[in-house]
Formats: structure tokens, C-alpha cells, sequence
DNA sequence: ATTAATCGGTAACATATGTTACGGGAGGAC
DNA sequence: GTCCTCCCGTAACATATGTTACCGATTAAT
């Protein structure tokens, strides 16, 4: 599959024919990158000197507590951008150490590269306002769940979140426990201690990654 | 002072001529808002259907944590927009509750009236977008600033903030303990007691809002 | 097949922060 | 001056979460 093939997919690009993208790739200085599971991409505090533009593969963002546990923020799937609200502003430093999951590639030009980019097409530019809109929409409520909630709200969260569009009262919890906890910025024996607790008070039944929910109102009590 | 006049000092305006201002206000639609010390001015949760526009005064920013207690999430002085991420995007319902310090004017224009207006000049987009990106920005340190330390990490960073720009090594609070408690998402005695350690272990002197930071080395070692 | 790594459960204990309540000082209202 | 309110300091106690360590089960690697 040929870049402008991959750039049509990337969100950055909706709306934007596969010809068009591959005539002002031709006008722009960029270079592709490829990362494996585990490379870091860019550090937290590093200068944004550009943008990466994702091709295909998954990559995560990751923060690091006062006690140097690491807290997981966020997932980018397939085709973002990373830190599109880092490269204008005052603040043009990463937020996150961004670390590739598995097998990624990117394109990555110049701040003035990608300034021209976004020029050449007025489609780009409400494109890449939307992005950083829902990046802005996606912290407010990390906060949020991070900030303002003990851990059992964070699960309940978790769990009403993950079967809202869904009839059924099971989930089954994507990763391992370990990771939960970075997500949810808490350790995993504390993690494990309050899934206890809610499957012995009966508001769910967790048993290693299968948790079914019991009584939906209970838990709902413990957001907010 | 009228609104053209007031606008024109508004940061979605900036590189915008005033006499354009008046042009473009002239093919909008918007009614003018007024509101006096602690009314509400939109609730959490509450749906946007349009974007206020502020012409003078303050407002803060609220959310509500899951005892119930206030976390001021930020204070918007003068000239700038409210909840500006949350017109477009899928989440179109306000972070927080939106209330005002003291006597505020905006005006409000719907959601249609606000797209027409950035569309009739670039500079307004690109205006909007510097806006956002820099909500992100926030929002990005808030997390780190709320989630991610204790009591003192956030004093520290409170303090060293503060002193950035100043050679001298005094701090006056802005306000008292008790609204300082809010914005750090603790409560009043909690703060107390953290600043009272730090008196005590001679790295600041504190003595009601008047703070002098005593050892800044180890200060910082609590961010992070 | 054996070894190594990951994973989830658990427990004892430490620590940070919240809860509630009291008191005294400063300052404003009358 | 007296009352009232806000503000800060403080203390005893409760609670939530982190820390460390161990164990057995499962899974992956060789």
C-alpha cells in the first residue's frame, strides 16, 4: 500500500481525495519512520520540533506519577496524529512518552512542512481542528476519571462505559490487571483489593479478566 | 465602550481590525449577556448549543469531585471563550460548571452563527484553533498538576510556578487556603497541615497567604 | 518436558489524605 | 463596642491507597 493510500484513511484526511493527497505530498519535505513493540517514539519534555503523521500500527501515551509509576493515558489506533496539540501554542513539548504497541509507521515533517500542509487545503485545516478538539474533550474527562474519583469509581466507570452500547452485563477486560492499574493510575494489588470487594458485595463477579455486573444502580453510586 | 471596541481585545480576534469586527457582527446574529458575582453561567453537563464570547470580567471554571467537593479547574480573565472545544466535536456538553467571579459580559451566538463567523475570516480560524490547542495544553498539565502527585508535589509546583519569572524567593497566595485547597482538588485542613510540614522542615516559611520558599533544591524534588 | 515469565489473589503494614470539630485572631457591619 | 463572619491552625480519628512480599495457576519459551 502506497503512503497517500494510508494517509486517505488517516483522520487528518477526511474528505480529502486520494489524488489530492498524493499532489501535495509531492510539494512537502516529510520522511517515514517505523517503530517496533516497545520503541519510544518521543519523549516526555522533548521539544516538538514536527508532526507525526501515523500510517498504520498502534501506539500509546504514557505519563509518569511522582512515585515513577507509569500511567497510561491513552491508545492511538491506525491513523492519528500524535501530539497535534503540541506543535503550535506556547507549550510545544510532548506531554507523554509515546510508545509504540506493536509494528508502527509514520510520516514526520517540520513544524513549517506541516503549517504548509494544512495551507493547501481548507478541508485539513477543520480536520485537524476537530482532532484537537476531541483531544481537548478526551483530557477534560480524564480528568475526571483520574482526579476526582476514588478506585471504585474509576471501574465503575470502566465497566458502564464498555457496555453502554451493549445488552449484555459481561465484559471482558482487554488487557491484563496490571495494565488496568496504569490506566487507571493505581497500583495493582489496590486494583485487585477493590474488584474484591465489589464481587463480595455482590454489585459484580470478577474473576481474573471476566467481570459480569450484578446490580447496575449500585454501581452506578459510585461515580461522581 | 461598545462591543466592537470590546471584541476587538478578545483573543479570537487577535490580527482582526476593528472596523471588520463590526462588518462581520453586523451579519450575525447574538444577544448580549450580563451576569453578577457567583451566577451560574452554564452547568456541568448541560448541552452547547453555542459559544459564548466574553467582553469583560472573569469567570472560573468548576468541577465537582465524588464527595461532593469544588474543584476550580480554572479562572478565564478578560477576553477569551467559554468551553471553546465543546461547540464541535462528539461531546458537545460542558466539563464544567461555568460561574462568575464578578460583574461578566459575553455574548452568545448559536452554533450555526459561530461556524459563519469563522468562516468569513481565516485569521479567526486559525485564532480558534491556537485557542484550543493551547486548552489542550492546559488540560494536559492539569492531569500532571491533579493526578499524578501529592499535597506537597502540587505546592511545590504552585510555588515554583509562581517564582519563575521573579528573583526574589516570596510568594503572596492570591487568595486564601481555603479557595488554594479547591483549586488543588484537597481539602483545607489537608493543605494546612502539608504547608505546616514544609514550615517545619525549614523548606519555605509560612505564615498565613505569605510563603518564602527557604530550600528550592529540595522543593523541586517533590514535583515529578 | 522443563523452565521461565506472567498473572491474579492475598496479607500485613505504612502512608497520605479526608473528616470532624474546636479555638482564636482579624476585620467588617451595625 | 459588640456581633458576626471568614480565615487559619490544630488535633484525633477514619479511610483509601500504596508497599512489599509471597503463593499458586496459567501461559510462553526453550
Amino acid at each position: 500500500m502506497t503512503i497517500c493510500e494510508q494517509l486517505s484513511k488517516n483522520i487528518l484526511f477526511k474528505n480529502v481525495g486520494f489524488r489530492e493527497i498524493c499532489t501535495m505530498l509531492e510539494e512537502i519535505s516529510y520522511k517515514k519512520t517505523s517503530y517496533s513493540k516497545n520503541d519510544v517514539i518521543a519523549f516526555e519534555g522533548d521539544e516538538v520540533r514536527g508532526q507525526y503523521i501515523m500510517l498504520s500500527g498502534s501506539v500509546r501515551g504514557e505519563m509518569t506519577n511522582y512515585q515513577g509509576k507509569v500511567v497510561k493515558i491513552e491508545d492511538i489506533e491506525g491513523s492519528s496524529l500524535l501530539a497535534p496539540a503540541f506543535i503550535f501554542g506556547g507549550d510545544r513539548h510532548y506531554p507523554v512518552d509515546i510508545i509504540a504497541n506493536n509494528d508502527t509507521e509514520c510520516i514526520y515533517m517540520g513544524n513549517e512542512s506541516f503549517t504548509k500542509l494544512l495551507q493547501m487545503n481548507p478541508e485539513l485545516n477543520t480536520n485537524f481542528r476537530d482532532i484537537v478538539t476531541s483531544k481537548t474533550q478526551f483530557l477534560s474527562n480524564k480528568i475526571k476519571f483520574l482526579a476526582l474519583q476514588p478506585i471504585k469509581g474509576k471501574i465503575a466507570s470502566y465497566l458502564l462505559t464498555r457496555t453502554k452500547n451493549n445488552p449484555g452485563n459481561s465484559v471482558l477486560l482487554p488487557y491484563s490487571q496490571d495494565k488496568l492499574a496504569d490506566l487507571f493510575g493505581v497500583t495493582r494489588p489496590s486494583l485487585t483489593r477493590a474488584l474484591r470487594e465489589l464481587d463480595q458485595d455482590k454489585i459484580i463477579e470478577a474473576e481474573g479478566k471476566k467481570i459480569i455486573i450484578l446490580d447496575r444502580k449500585k454501581l452506578e453510586n459510585f461515580i461522581q
